[in-house]
DNA sequence: GCTGATTTTCAATTCTTTTTGAAAATATTT
DNA sequence: AAATATTTTCAAAAAGAATTGAAAATCAGC
């Protein structure tokens, strides 16, 4: 899976160990387990770290950084949602919005009489944006839902949508 | 984008110009308007094809083969969610289970009376297991739904989760 | 079935991303 | 504050993915 969703095949493999380990493990355990280096578990770790989904778990008398996987999947898909949305959509959205201001200064102005085919054109192009700007906004606005809705509203709202076939 | 959703530059690149475009186009268009070699291009787009976000135009009297991208926004959508269901969750769900098969057959059988600690961790890994397969057995469902509902279906049902915050 | 136009294929190459490993930095204990 | 344990960093190496270009295959009309 990990290549479609855009992270390492270590990341994946990181998280899932730590979702599907009982206890908390540390760098070495991710070395061994998974035979990686040490410097690609640091790495690897941190970024899970930046995603939300994994935390540091520290244990008196023990000096090593131990770590545990969030558990709850809902709560995992929730962050997963916000992180991607700050990630991905919010940019997209950014550069819609800078095209489409683009687009609109090259547009001419109120309707000419004959609608000469390069007008036409340009109008075309607009629609295009706007159709696609629309779309992304929707999913932003799904998205600010899903992803603030306790984990029983979410169910509840997956729900509604099974309902509404 | 294109990176956080695994396609290449190209196919991005392709689609949106497409997907931009007022007229059908060619080969030869996308190669000199990209700056693309002609190997890639009839690669881009035949994963395009594969995805069925473009299609094939034949114009009477040119020998060339012209292309079309999807204008209708939500048709995209559903057309990419089809795909994705097909290649990514429903890989992913089978691989699951497959797990679950594994771990259930390890798993003790019913109740012992003293649950001895490596009893229990078996049967924690199992329910972990069995929540992550729930929830991507939702998400299934879920995309069977958007999936097969209308354009206008799938704006309501949209609208139904920004309601149900 | 021949000819010329067009598209596809794929080994070699280029470009990108990921991983390694050891040095540097940081933290902890004595 | 020295000694030791642990984590982080980052240049270099390896692995992986995308692109090229030219040969091979396909196709359309004669």
């Amino acid at each position: 899976m990990a290549s479609s969703w855009g992270i390492s095949r270590s990341m994946a493999e990181v998280h899932a160990l730590l979702y599907l380990s009982d206890e908390t493990l540390n760098t070495d355990d991710m070395m061994s387990r998974l035979d990686i280096s040490r410097g690609s578990a640091s790495m690897t770790l941190r970024s899970l770290l930046d995603w939300g989904v994994i935390s540091r778990v520290h244990r008196r008398g023990d000096r090593k950084e131990y770590f545990s996987a969030e558990q709850d999947v809902w709560k995992l898909f929730r962050t997963i949602l916000r992180e991607r949305k700050k990630r991905e959509i919010e940019p997209l959205l950014d550069e819609l919005l800078i095209c489409r201001d683009l687009s609109a200064m090259l547009n001419p102005g109120r309707k000419k009489r004959k609608l000469d085919p390069e007008a036409a054109r340009l109008k075309a192009l607009n629609d295009r944006l706007d159709n696609m700007i629309e779309f992304v906004e929707m999913i932003n606005s799904v998205s600010n839902h899903l992803m603030n809705s306790s984990g029983k509203g979410l169910e509840l709202a997956v729900k509604l949508i099974s309902k509404a076939s």
